[in-house]
DNA sequence: CGTTTCCAATGAACTGGATCAGGAAATTAG
DNA sequence: CTAATTTCCTGATCCAGTTCATTGGAAACG
């Protein structure tokens, strides 16, 4: 249960919750482990789980017809990951969610959270809450995409978001930053030469 | 009050309301008038308003550094427009929100909002609704953005919202689909011309 | 341990889409 | 109605970022 308490911690700040409250929400969770380059969602196959990361590093991608990768999301510890199209109408995934590094998460079914939302206004608030800022956080992106060149978009995301800049392979920002690992690394060591 | 009924309407699609419910809902919206060319939410100032357009047509934009706009968002009847990372965390805007034609919307405040979603499990549930599917579209809208070259996301976009291509300006749409209108321009013609 | 597979770095040639510049249509205002 | 302004079209040129190819180093693996 060690694991599960990042979770009640993550939950509990965001909403004012009961103990009672707090171990209800985590009994629908359910550990997994996921080793390296493993896949918990596929394209084709309904995601029926949001996934909380505990410990480890995801990252969500689609492959386009001419068979390159586009990294949608990555997720590192205390965020979330899924293909959240194919959650959210339960319809075939059209995403890979991969494991980057040996990982532990939590995971709840879409059913588990539907009756949670349901039963308690409180954990509707939270859905809520998670969804509101996921809308907010993509539009961002979005904003970024349109407005910014390839060098800008990497020195923004570098500055927001260092730790992941370390930790994940190059190939997956490049293609989360929506550029070929080549000029990335050209940006990378354009930058670095200079100071 | 008629212009109150297609947005009954909307919200009665979505969940399940006692008359006194609708309005009570219904009772935390202002009618508004707005004419071409006015802008319902400025950078800098903060957006207090989420927006329902009754009648007409919007867009929310950003200009960058070089002076360029990118359209964020563009909305008609029956769909919602704000500048949500304004609205969602009360700091001033960084869009323009502005009428392409003169128009009717329905306004609801922040704080009115705010009570509704408190008061009612229902109405929590209604916006979470909102949140998750708004989350999901802009996710598929990054995907094309990063998948699709420009004449992909035009031809995607055509088919899939025929009536905004028709009703909007070229310039508009085009900064949207993240191109600039003399492209936009090309790419049309270049299909219509082999027809 | 060597071998294989993966990943980053860099050079050279190429291209999708931008920019700049000039008009032609179409709206809008008066 | 005409004038002014806004929107759209088209051609010529240019460049940010891609593509293709090669190399070296580092994990992963038996």
């Amino acid at each position: 249960m060690t694991e599960s308490l990042a979770l009640a911690e993550h939950i509990k700040k965001r909403i004012n919750l009961t103990d009672a409250e707090v171990n209800e929400f985590l009994s629908c969770f359910k550990l997994m482990k996921v080793r390296k380059r493993q896949f918990i969602i596929q394209p084709g196959f309904i995601a029926h789980h949001k996934n909380y990361v505990v410990k480890g590093a995801f990252r969500a991608y689609v492959v386009d017809d001419t068979g390159q990768d586009h990294t949608i999301q990555v997720s590192i510890e205390d965020w979330w990951i899924s293909d959240y199209n194919s959650y959210l109408y339960q319809k075939p995934a059209t995403m890979f969610v991969e494991a980057l590094e040996d990982s532990i998460i939590l995971q709840i079914h879409y059913n588990d959270e539907a009756w949670l939302k349901q039963e308690h206004h409180n954990f509707e608030t939270f859905f809520r809450i998670m969804a509101e800022r996921s809308m907010a956080h993509m539009q961002r992106r979005i904003i970024t995409n349109l407005t910014k060149n390839a060098e800008e978009r990497y020195k923004e995301f570098e500055v927001q978001y260092p730790e992941i800049v370390q930790r994940i392979p190059q190939y997956a920002l490049a293609s989360y930053l929506g550029m070929t690992t080549e000029y990335l690394s050209r940006l990378r060591n354009r930058r670095t030469k200079k100071s």
